[in-house]
DNA sequence: TAGATCGTCCATCATTTGATGGAAACAATT
DNA sequence: AATTGTTTCCATCAAATGATGGACGATCTA
């Protein structure tokens, strides 16, 4: 499901229209700059057209931006429907090899994504949105299928932290290829090749060791 | 080394004088907000003092923001040598223990060097800063020191990963606290215990293992 | 076709923000 | 005390920014 497709799905927007345009230039900025670093005129003019259409369409800046995040929580559920129907019954450590691969995939094609996320969770912006009731939800879920707790209502302090551990290593290194890929002097499928053998590498071993 | 000493040790400012104290303030602020959500004024507010005043000692807005960067790279400088010292012909598993242990007893003291690493490598303000640089120096000094290499001019990308994988993983948990501890619904001391707790159970089995 | 609704843009406002000049207060030196 | 240099604040500016009202044309509806 692509960043687009999950505005269309859930809002019901035209694949074209005007509102889904904005979204989509919004959504791309605010992962760039951040919220504070993104201002109406710069959506308006990705799009091509006066602010007073944005305002028109989304009113407030913060309605847009909540807008995104919200969007974005769909795309991100739906990636996580998806990744539990391909590897349902699966042992784990390939559970968390083929989630890796394909979380890897979507958020390179979608870093906005990641960044977002990022900055939703570590700026205090704190812009009223529910996105983290939302990502908690999901954890919850990834818990569970990971077999790190039997009740979705009632998961264990450890074992989300422990899913969150795992959830923000993958989004780091799409959020950060800007900074990271330079240091590591990759080009862009070499960076993506060493990133998922990297998150293999270190979070494989802890979730399929005995002694646990 | 805390964060103010940093500071004093290396620009060689006096510990209350005027820029010093601006230099805290913005520090502090730009670590919650990020570039663009602060202001001079903002600032200057926080330190008590007027606006001209600021400028005076620091000039414009990006320099005393790239001020603050290197403030945080001298001090990250600063306790990875002081890790190095503790650890030094420890094994590899105790090395890591120790540094989890060190490195997020001083983040949660000073979040904000967290999260100002965090928008630096996340966010396009690029607002030009060799602090890229300077991380990258450190992740190769940490990367021989756990035996990933051992040229400190030449580590493979493949090590520079895994020890970014760390590192990340170590901030992501101290920066995104505002978020993560309402999630597991722990108080502070919990939630500290948890991070260590779960940093050692996914980094440690990667690094010791012996099939690698 | 007449009227209503929708979508877009132009012009404009009030506020915020980065930045500066110059006066006053203060400190040091002679 | 007079001179000089340093630090602070007040007043102010120009540009950027969030936001709106109203005009104009397109599209739909009766």
């Amino acid at each position: 499901m692509s960043a687009m497709a999950s505005a269309l799905q859930k809002a019901r927007l035209a694949p074209n229209s005007m509102k889904a345009r904005i979204l989509a230039a919004a959504r791309r900025l605010y992962g760039e700059y951040g919220y504070h670093g993104v201002t109406t005129r710069m959506i308006a003019k990705a799009v091509g057209i006066d602010i007073s259409t944005l305002y028109y369409h989304w009113g407030e800046k913060q309605d847009l931006y909540e807008a995104v995040l919200t969007d974005l929580s769909d795309e991100i559920r739906g990636k996580l429907i998806e990744i539990e129907t391909m590897v349902r019954g699966k042992p784990l450590a390939q559970r968390l090899a083929v989630a890796i691969d394909v979380m890897c995939d979507h958020l390179f094609s979608n870093p906005e994504s990641a960044s977002l996320m990022l900055f939703s969770h570590f700026s205090k912006n704190r812009i009223s949105s529910d996105l983290d009731a939302r990502i908690s939800r999901h954890l919850a879920n990834i818990a569970v299928a990971m077999g790190l707790a039997v009740d979705k209502a009632h998961i264990p302090a450890q074992a989300n932290a422990r899913v969150l551990a795992v959830w923000n290593s993958v989004i780091n290194f799409a959020a950060g290829e800007g900074s990271f890929r330079p240091m590591l002097n990759l080009d862009r499928e070499a960076y993506v090749a060493v990133v998922k053998e990297t998150l293999k590498f270190i979070l494989i071993p802890a979730f399929t060791r005995e002694e646990n």
